[in-house]
DNA sequence: GTTCCGCATGAATCGATAG
DNA sequence: ACTATCGATTCATGCGGAA
């Protein structure tokens, strides 16, 4: 079995109406956000973003299977003190294209950007919308259950106590938390709540996400050699991940320098396939 | 000084006509959900959301203080597979009327409703929306910060080791009753997540959400002897907070059952008053 | 007086069945 | 075809009773 990885470099609305209809079991992306990153991607003003995302979406809804999925990992930005309203008029949008919004996770950033503002706090949390293009889609729940010792470390992080108190506290009586409520217990269904720390490791790249974040939704979404697709594809997060774990990629950038970059990284990946099997092997070097 | 904790039966529009422009510092509410509570409020259709509710806001907009601030706690069902949208019509809409949307909190439920669907995990966040008349306006951000520090680490420790731990604390995530206890440690401010299981409580009726929720906005935007508002009051809890914190506050709730509860424990609290001192007593039994 | 175990119960959602 | 109701699924939490 070959993995096809195909790193492509041009503009994604062009390159995206070069590929087959019905063709892509997942899309996840991170699209520059309205006005950021101006000076790799010239920055999208707020205003024109719904504008200028949607001729994309509309190739992504042609190229996406009936059974597909697209996962869209956005924020809007503050703007004057307020929140803007593109990412909501987007899916309002996106709706009238004919995607299903299915669902919206929650990225939970616990590492957030530091900062003080007067009238705001820091922001840790990122939109994950779902959408799809039928009510009935491939999805594979068993896939991200969370094996007890993940599951037991996270909630033993927020227990409280073992010992009850009952009146003292304003709030009435506190944890009585039974120990064995979990242990023993060997995989859960997760929620659409993620807690991901961001990877702060890549120096070069402006906003990359976690390789977990792809590598679950990966998991969740697809079997192997399914196809997964990055229309902006950055530092090839997506790719290097779903080449891991054996899905066939296709990634899209329209920076020379980032293509470059991920190409490098991609090539000796391929050269280990002739090697004996090294399936999660440092190959690539992240 | 005393504090007046107004208890109001009726309709919130009707009822919010009488209350005086600009005398209000902080609203935060939970509205009856589209489809959600038939058997007590009826349930408004999602189509019809909006429509209703943008009357109300109108009001709000009118009574709430320059300075002051609206949190609202809503969620979009899910029809037919779908997330509905009236949510964030409605943001677009509030917009339109004055509003600014200034932020969106998360509120992430540890204890979501149980359930397995072939196609969506369980809901575990809501959103808590915030809306401002100016973009200045009354913050009080020391008044929620949390320790930091290792404090966690070494509790867990000593829960492993079945040692006898007593905290008060509710969760260690910016919700700690007794911070006062962690005086000395370094602080910081929090995220715009916020943790908090909701409280499977009294038998009889269940709360919108924990107490500590109400708490946290209390602190954050209001002073002592500021007015908090409720339009939806439900089972009290906003104004049972905002009594124990000293803060003035109105609530208004149609249903006389729910109405009646809330006035009943209101007024033994009020009472307490008069005698020596007990803050954090029995005197309101949840 | 503490600790442990069992059990009821939710601002849920889907699919099937009934009018 | 379209709504109304019901059963099944699932798990963190609080509480009562037992060890």
């Amino acid at each position: 079995m070959e993995i096809k990885t195909d790193i492509i470099l041009g503009d994604s609305y062009e390159v995206l109406k070069t590929i087959p209809s019905d063709s892509v079991d997942l899309i996840i992306t991170s699209p520059p956000y309205a006005d950021q990153r101006k000076k790799t991607y010239g920055g999208i003003h707020p205003d024109k973003y719904v504008e200028w995302f949607l001729p994309i979406s509309e190739e992504l809804l042609r190229v996406l299977k009936p059974t597909g999925t697209f996962i869209l990992n956005i924020k809007e930005k503050v703007v004057k003190g307020e929140r803007s309203t593109y990412v909501i008029e987007l899916i309002l949008e996106m709706k009238k294209q004919g995607w299903l919004w299915t669902e919206e996770f929650i990225w939970h950033k616990k590492n957030s950007y530091p900062g003080k503002w007067p009238n705001r706090f820091r922001d840790s949390w990122e939109r994950l919308l779902q959408f799809n293009k039928n009510r009935k889609f491939n999805m594979y729940q068993e896939e991200v259950m969370v094996p007890v010792g993940d599951w037991a470390k996270t909630r033993l992080k927020k227990l409280s106590q073992r010992d009850k108190i009952r009146d003292e506290s304003k709030v009435g009586s506190g944890f009585g938390k039974n120990i064995s409520n979990w242990i023993g217990r060997e995989k859960a269904y997760p929620t659409n709540v993620l807690h991901l720390a961001t990877e702060c490791n890549n120096k070069k790249h402006s906003a990359a996400f976690p390789e977990s974040l792809p590598e679950w939704f990966i998991k969740l979404f697809t079997k192997p050699e399914d196809t997964v697709l990055d229309p902006f594809m950055g530092s090839g997060t997506t790719n290097i991940v779903a080449q891991r774990m054996s899905r066939h990629s296709i990634g899209i950038e329209i920076i020379p320098e980032y293509y470059q970059m991920v190409k490098e990284q991609i090539r000796p990946v391929v050269l280990s396939l002739f090697e004996p099997k090294e399936k999660y092997g440092k190959t690539n070097n992240k």
